[in-house]
DNA sequence: TCCAACGCTGCACAGGGTGCCAATTGTTAC
DNA sequence: GTAACAATTGGCACCCTGTGCAGCGTTGGA
């Protein structure tokens, strides 16, 4: 980060090593987290158990809850990136939906584990504010992606199609979390309703 | 609660004092937090000013967050009765739009207060953590009454249109906090850009 | 007036998080 | 190989939130 430091020429083993250790940490805290719960692993089980002290625990992530969200964070850009490379000529829900995909397909690599953590997520107070936290700089960066392509619009416009892109989203992952099954069909359908139920043929009988 | 208690007759003196005390310690902690901010007001200055002690505190609120907002809880209760009111003729969009007008009016009655508060609440991480779970239980109130309103759809609909009118209710509020002007001219804003947005005629020019 | 219920408080403790400093470890240069 | 250097680590003391417990005083009723 400080510009003034020229990338010390040999700093890479000790960043590595540390890279690594911080990964293992992380994965042991996982474990601990979905064998006991968030709540009932304390940071100084889980620094006994990657064979680390607490103080070194805080020093590899600025808060316990870091452990369980850090990974997501970057998943934001991804996603701008997506919406970015969508074809002018698709509407903006089809868009969204498809810049969805890689989220959906990472999701799906492990299904299983993905779906413990989320619900974990889901359960403890802490996480679910991190986790809607993260959610929120994917909105700024869809928002900012959004408003590039559509300059006539103002920032009402972008700010609420990404926000509402990422309630389907919530609401597909909520429903995949009860029922299970394919995520990405009912991402698809929770896309599929939005027309229907928001647009102008909505409108009453009269 | 217990049902086995059967209104101890005289502790309404009690409660009614102890209800009075607690809006007390209320007043006073958001002055504090409002003041020096959330982080750097410790119970104690708060048990200290409101003349009580730390434990007793407690046993006010679960939580220093609870002080804060605890007081949104029911608005989501009158938030799916004013649903419930709304003709079944209205579109859908429509409806949700008129069901936050009360909520609204709450906001309006002290303006200026009602933003530093929601400020407050967006700059704090625990705060902001409460507050997506009130409106969270804000959608799932709502999900039941557009439930009960379209029994022919099923939970991914509800859901999902209780959650986009929440979405454009947080869109409208943030543009509020940066921008002020009149809150209810936002919603009717953000709530008009829906059906446009989203609709089957917003299809690519083919 | 007595008593029983209730509320308040202080105390001790668990747990997350941080600043500080000494010790250990790794890296570089000789 | 070794001395000098920097980074990483660990231990310690501390603050803050939150909770169980037990003693105290007050309140309200009989």
């Amino acid at each position: 980060m400080p510009p003034t430091t020229p990338i010390a020429p040999a700093q890479r083993g000790r960043q590595a090593r540390s890279r690594a250790a911080r990964s293992m940490v992380r994965e042991q805290a996982m474990r601990l987290f979905l064998r006991d719960g968030y709540a009932a692993t304390t940071v100084e089980m889980i620094a006994e158990t990657a064979g680390i002290s607490r103080r070194t625990f805080f020093r590899y992530f600025e808060s316990k809850e870091d452990v369980v969200t850090t990974r997501s964070e970057d998943l934001g850009a991804r996603l701008g990136e997506n919406y970015r490379a969508r074809p002018a000529s698709e509407p903006p829900v089809v868009a969204m939906r498809a810049a969805f995909q890689p989220v959906i397909a990472e999701y799906a690599r492990d299904p299983v584990r993905t779906r413990a953590i989320l619900r974990l997520s889901a359960e403890t107070p802490e996480l679910r504010g991190r986790y809607r936290d993260v959610q929120a700089l994917w909105i700024a960066t869809l928002a900012s992606e959004v408003a590039r392509r559509h300059p006539d619009e103002g920032p009402l416009h972008s700010e609420l199609l990404s926000a509402v892109s990422l309630a389907a989203l919530n609401v597909a992952i909520a429903r995949w979390l009860i029922d299970g099954g394919d995520l990405a069909r009912l991402l698809d359908e929770t896309f599929g309703l939005l027309p229907a139920m928001l647009g102008p043929s909505a409108a009453p009988p009269g």
